[in-house]
DNA sequence: AACTTTATCAACACTGTGTCGAGTAAGTCA
DNA sequence: TGACTTACTCGACACAGTGTTGATAAAGTT
């Protein structure tokens, strides 16, 4: 027989196990009051121990469920991402589909919609990202899907004559997703200087617009 | 006589004493030994005691001299910040004097050397944020100051007709100012989809004077 | 030489993390 | 049904890090 196996039924992601008992039911308490207690405060002001008694264990029972605080974030990142990656699929149908300008529009709608209906879990997605690896990872995953679809779409509007040339299409698909990464998390935030909820779109697809179809003509 | 005068000769900002005896050297050691660990490593992974260690003191002394780790990396944002302001008149003033355009990219590149320039230090400042409301409310200056620079240079360039009307000024300044900001940290962070060093300026710059000076004409 | 100011650190109290090992309760099957 | 396994629970511990206290020493002041 192979040296090790772990025949765990289901040796899931995140290094967290996969219950079947009762325990599920724990697992899903954990998740909830992480996400409940991040409406309230950052992560950073968040311990195990608030988790925990907030999912009526110990601590200790905590490390059963879940190996850090760490990984009960990322836990709920995942579905955060996995939702945003939804939106992302549909974006590009409709920009395949018809008027690419629609379509962009469209595409960073449902994308500003995805996060801001989650704003407390983004918001904490965010201050993760600083501190651990994996969630760096996950959100590099993220982003380099978004930035791979938008060069595509801007090569193809150069190659149709719709969009003027200029410096690559991946470079320029990575300042504007970064940008809207960031404008977002400031209105999130609600940062000193940052864009009002209802302006955040308007101004984004200008800026889109006119990055991807304009030209800066002399004087 | 008034009630309480603390004469101490000057009760510095940050929390930190103002010095004047030999332990002027602790604190500039104390400063230094912050400084150099940044570029080894990020500021969660540094403690008081390897401050302390570093400044050759012991951890109760270093709080002699700071109240917390947060107040030294603050002291050393500071300064970035004020040579970093430094490059804002200058730029202003090269915008105001000659063409509007070449201004602009100037000020960019300024701008982004005087950060590159300090890059552990940038990094610091982004982390610290996420957890320190005063370094939050300290960024937070500096970016509105660029913001309502960008919205007045904008709002000239209007008036004279050089660039096209569209979204309110100030609102497109933050949301460049905001792309810089984003852009210029995955590049120094080296972070999955970021652009080159290299490559920084020009991306910005184009987006800059395309969603300035640009306009998106219909097809 | 008495007194103040500056500087130093051992020892302590506290908060938070993660682990160990002893336990209980419920299910499996011989 | 009783021995055995698996899922689950938590008290007690060991650690790492923060910030404070109080005693002390070394300069500088009058």
């Amino acid at each position: 027989m192979p040296a090790v196996a772990k025949p765990s039924p289901a040796a899931n992601a995140r290094g967290r196990r996969a219950t079947r008992a009762s325990g599920d039911d724990r697992e899903r308490a954990i998740l909830e009051t992480a996400e409940q207690l991040l409406e309230e405060r950052p992560l950073s002001e968040i311990s195990v121990d608030d988790l925990a008694k907030g999912a009526g264990i110990s601590r200790p029972t905590f490390y059963f469920y879940f190996p850090s605080k760490d990984a009960v974030v990322l836990t709920i990142i995942d579905r955060l991402v996995a939702a945003a990656a939804g939106s992302r699929e549909q974006a590009l149908k409709t920009l395949a589909a018809g008027d690419p300008r629609a379509g962009l529009r469209q595409g960073l709608e449902d994308l500003y919609s995805a996060f801001s209906s989650r704003r407390a879990v983004t918001l904490a997605a965010a201050e993760l990202r600083m501190t651990n690896p994996e969630a760096r990872a996950l959100w590099a995953e993220v982003m380099e899907g978004w930035v791979a679809d938008v060069a595509l779409v801007i090569e193809a509007e150069r190659a149709r004559g719709a969009a003027p040339p200029g410096e690559p299409a991946r470079d320029l698909a990575i300042a504007l997703v970064q940008m809207n990464e960031r404008v977002q998390y400031a209105t999130f935030a609600d940062e000193s200087p940052s864009l009002e909820q209802d302006r955040v779109l308007d101004v984004l697809v200008e800026i889109w617009l006119r990055a991807i179809y304009g030209t800066a003509e002399p004087n």
